[in-house]
DNA sequence: GTTCCAATATAGGACGACCTATATATTTAA
DNA sequence: TTAAATATATAGGTCGTCCTATATTGGAAC
């Protein structure tokens, strides 16, 4: 397990790829990199070398290799996709984190 | 497909079962109007059970059965877990939420 | 008591998200 | 030129999240 072991937090890996792209070009250990950032958990290459292709077999993105990298940017579909997928984020999550941003209660202590 | 068929948005159904039970006790059906009302669909009972099922095993949740239906509510070991998911989600996309709530950047039109 | 419905249960299958391990190519350093 | 480091690729495996389909069980209505 890599977050928790009890509690299982694995989903939405080619989403977050996504939003990661829609700030700025990155090739793929870069996006490992940022993901890794957020999670805690940098993703290993057998995990993002594979979600990267499948992105692009849907052509949710396009690659342009320069040498040994390959810079990974969205494709029109790609930017529809992502913007589904932020709604249905914010429709299923949204509570969770405005509860936790909004008012917050701080236990005494 | 579930939600969109090019970038799969599936996960955290555990996860938000326990946020679900942090509100207020529920039943299986109930648990999974909840989750239809947020994410759009309302997952069918053979996604539901199982995972209910794992979650009382793994002891984050127990159950009190009257007649047919038994409610949930949520064990220490599971608000534990919660708030351990809590901060793994607003870390991951917490930008996301942010960017979208606060400072929203209309389009003219 | 039987019929019906609602709630729960479980088998079986598909698929994305994770891993480890291994391989290859390009670039850089020695 | 050779070695080491970096970026990518892929095989093979586990697991949670989804489904459809098929039970079972308890309560209510007749």
């Amino acid at each position: 397990m890599h977050v928790s072991s009890k509690c299982d937090m694995r989903g939405l890996l080619s989403f977050q790829v996504l939003w990661l792209l829609s700030k700025r070009p990155m090739h793929g250990d870069e996006i490992a990199g940022e993901i890794g950032r957020r999670r805690g958990e940098k993703p290993k290459a057998g995990t993002i070398y594979p979600a990267l292709k499948e992105l692009k077999e849907n052509r949710l993105i396009k690659g342009n290799r320069k040498g040994k990298t390959i810079t990974y940017s969205l494709t029109a579909d790609g930017r529809s996709e992502l913007r589904k997928g932020i709604m249905y984020l914010c429709r299923s999550f949204g509570d969770i984190f405005s509860e936790r941003y909004s008012a917050p209660k701080r236990r005494l202590r």
